[in-house]
DNA sequence: GATGAATGAGTGTTCATTCAT
DNA sequence: CATGAATGAACACTCATTCAT
């Protein structure tokens, strides 16, 4: 039973993912979902409230998706910068694949859901990523810094720039050089040295 | 004709600004538009093409007004830190003010425009902020950067940080903190000095 | 299930017919045939793919009507003369009946249809008349005729002549004067000889 | 003044045939016509009560054009089956080249106009065949008919005929099978002899 | 006569949501 | 749990018509 019900909370949540990343939220009718995951239209109200209660459940899901690989990479690393990379690498990535639906994520309609549910969500990732600053205090790699906002503020940017770079192709830049010049700037302002 | 026409266009662009505010752009219907700037709901139409027609307007009012803003105070100053804290402290003015429209500009709706729109709108401020990186870099005040890369990757940063602070409300950070916050993370990272 | 669907798909189409008789198809709208049907507005477009869409539906229906209305009369009969009569009596009624609609199916909105569905729906009239034909033929009662040109020909004129009657009030000529001249001008051409 | 008047008026009429021909009544805006006829939108309620007021005027003129080419042609000519060629040959021709036009014309937008109007603009083409007919009785070419019931009739047929060709493309049939057909069909009938 | 900006009523259609089965 | 037929509110947009200039 758990496991059916999981399977078609997943199914249309998939489902979901993959429309609005094609057509966008607007343009995207819960028949469209329903059809594509093969439930009826009356079955995507037992497994999700309304259509506003898709956002924060495909954050949540893309958002852990995201950091489990960063974890995975970053496994054992000690680094910061290696970390620092990776977490560019794969946020790039994923925005790549996802870029319609991350906008609505982290972008406008974030309004309208309470303020706690987005912490609530990105609050696993902030937390972690506030340890990995911490370490890189200790460890002397970088500079003293307000901890809690700058991770915020750090993935935010990182977020960011890999949205506009997507969406307006940056011209003349590659993607690469996009990333080491994302990362430098980053870099410096850790490792500030003040003359 | 003219002037009566521009009128009508203004009062239009400015009631559409208005409700947007509060109500968002999904919950405003024309009608709402065309009642608060007293006109017919046919006039709407022979100012814009479509609802969706909107938002690049608007964009490029609000940020007409902002880099004028940005302009009339730094009109003069020849210190890049100055400037910066000036436009740090101007977006987060407007970004105040105007919050819910600024996410439909700067946020995701930019999908569905083409990328041309967008950078005409954005060009004069990207260009006048080259500008000001340039006389920087050759005054010493900061490190050599790709001056366009950097130029709308910082002013993308901030309009962000402003946009979160005001949608999070930042639990723990005060505003000026916050200002204070990003102006030296900025600062650390223009005025890097290996060691 | 079928039933239920079938019976409301008829409702919305009968009401469709009552009231598009009444005010034509333009000043119909969708509202009012749902009123009348005693559904919801929706509800018409799980029936019909769009307004335009009533119209083959509508001649479909009144149509096979006809067809059946003449088949029941005509029963048994072998006299091509009487079968004729039959015709036109009927599509007198029918046309009586439904002029204004009538004029919507074989009149002007046939545009924008594709011929395929007219020919569709009228093949069956058509196929049933060439056979009437063809039988006169070998009965000697009429003269040797393209079967197929001379069906649809036929049955046009009698429903032209039939919308004129209705619509001109033609002055001066009663109902049943009008079916004899159009009946005795069939006549002399399909039993001609030459002098 | 009057000269540029009926300039005016004529260049709204013909811009108007055009593009109805091209889109169809409903899909033509007032808009559409004063752009084509490069006059203001309102210059079109100077020479026109309305839209609807377009349709006679349409028709008068598309008539007044068919009637005068028929006259034409058959001027001199004696024998009526010559004239009857001539006048389903133009029809053909009028009808290929207007059909959309002539749909809304001798179709059912007939409704809502009061016969007298209909029957005005007619009413030159119907006594003139009349005469034409009459004529053909009393030089025993045809047989004694309702002189007024039989010049409506056969009009009203030829220009249904034509109709279907072009609609339907009538499969099988070539346009000269068609006429000849036609023609054979009228003359068989009027030349009847009673065995 | 001519203009064309302004009007605002009118409507087809969509779609999130519900609920009887 | 699941269905999908039914709902009906909501809305962008069109366009015939008017009228001040």
């Amino acid at each position: 039973m758990v496991n059916s019900a999981n399977r078609k909370y997943d199914k249309i949540l998939q489902s979901a993912i993959e429309i609005i990343s094609e057509k966008g939220l607007e343009k995207t009718s819960i028949s469209d979902i329903a059809k594509k995951a093969n439930v009826a239209q009356g079955t995507f109200y037992l497994y999700f409230r309304s259509k506003h209660a898709l956002i924060p459940a495909i954050a949540e899901n893309l958002l852990q998706l995201l950091l489990k690989k960063i974890k995975n990479r970053s496994n054992g690393k000690e680094d910061f910068w290696e970390i620092l990379y990776i977490i560019i690498d794969e946020t790039f990535e994923t925005t790549k694949e996802y870029k319609e639906v991350l906008v609505l994520c982290y972008g406008g309609l974030a309004f309208g859901y309470s303020m706690e549910t987005w912490e609530a969500i990105y609050s696993p990732y902030y937390q972690w990523f506030e340890n990995v600053l911490s370490k890189a205090i200790n460890n002397n790699q970088i500079v003293q810094i307000n901890v809690e906002w700058h991770a915020k503020m750090m993935i935010n940017l990182i977020e960011n720039v890999a949205e506009r770079l997507y969406i307006a192709k940056d011209h003349g830049n590659t993607l690469e050089e996009t990333k080491q010049e994302l990362f430098h700037f980053l870099k410096r302002s850790l490792t500030h040295n003040p003359s």
